[in-house]
DNA sequence: TAATGCACCTGTGGGC
DNA sequence: TGCCCACAGGTGCATT
């Protein structure tokens, strides 16, 4: 499941490979994945001829920008890609690929059919769906200021698992890293955000930055299927310390990790470390 | 306006 | 051994 530590390290890996290379053609074998235009022929048509000149992050959202335009691609559960030369066999569930004039082809594959890309003119990305709602950076360090974070969680009365998954507040944060986030600050996961005090909102504040950047560092955790873009693992996923960890003991303070559901996600606490105070 | 619930989709694993 | 079904979860949309 693709989250910011994950993203991260495909676009890292994307432009060592395809930056540079110019598209012969793209084929779309699953006209679902291609958003925007709504005409899988002519985003072909779009693309053909064009340069990669570098890929970059927003969220969970990869920016591959070419010359002139830009293409938005959510890996959302399982998608991935792949650098292969062309005539290789390929993999089942290969939805697009990029054919590139070096005879190479870069490949999306997606199991389970989420992903979604949108082309748009350079620039005009942030201004439409899926990318002009979006909230903070949680790794610039000038946008995900302390302040920044008290203020938009002190005036929210919703659940703080929720307001952490939610990308219009903070992007980059799943299912994985929220609990992670949450267990290492000892907040429950059911709290309204507004009750947190100041000391408990620092904690969580530095907590998601500290899980981000040690995840980005490790590659990424690679739970069920993620691999970069070279088809590497990540191993972040040896340092969670409560995700995919039920009935595990605790870390800090030994007592067995519990997995509930909030907001309908699988969530993974310590019930001594991570206490519910909410006024529910 | 904000919060919540559900659909999308397929592979996996548990239960029978 | 084989079948069935619940579950996994990011996002967008509908509903409350």
């Amino acid at each position: 499941m693709p989250e910011l530590p994950e993203v991260e390290t495909v676009v890292r890996t994307l432009n060592g490979l395809i930056v540079g290379k110019t598209i012969r053609d793209v084929q779309v074998r699953l006209p679902r994945i291609i958003q925007k235009p709504d005409d899988p022929p002519l985003f072909a048509a779009m693309l053909q001829g064009r340069t990669f000149e570098r890929v970059e992050r927003r969220g969970k959202f990869i920016r591959m920008l070419l010359d002139g335009i830009t293409l938005v691609s959510h890996l959302r559960m399982e998608g991935r890609y792949g650098l292969y030369r062309t005539g290789e066999p390929e993999e089942l569930h290969t939805h697009v690929v990029f054919r590139f004039e070096d005879d190479t082809e870069l490949r999306y594959k997606d199991v389970r059919q989420f992903g979604t890309m949108h082309l748009f003119v350079r620039g005009e990305e942030f201004e439409q769906p899926p990318l002009h709602k979006l909230g903070m950076e949680p790794l610039d360090e000038l946008v995900f200021t302390y302040r920044a974070f008290r203020d938009l969680m002190a005036k929210r009365s919703t659940r703080v698992k929720p307001l952490l998954l939610n990308q219009e507040i903070i992007v980059g944060l799943g299912n994985i890293y929220v609990d992670e986030a949450l267990h290492r600050a000892g907040i429950h996961p059911e709290r309204e955000a507004d009750s947190l005090k100041p000391s408990e909102l620092k904690r969580l504040h530095e907590s998601i930055v500290r899980v981000l950047r040690d995840a980005v560092d490790a590659g990424g955790s690679s739970v069920k299927s993620y691999v970069n873009g070279q088809g590497e693992m990540g191993y972040f996923q040896y340092s969670l310390r409560v995700y995919g960890r039920k009935g595990e003991p605790c870390q800090a303070c030994g007592a067995s990790i519990v997995k509930t559901v909030v907001a309908g996600r699988g969530t993974h606490f310590c019930p001594r470390c991570q206490k519910d105070k909410s006024r529910r």
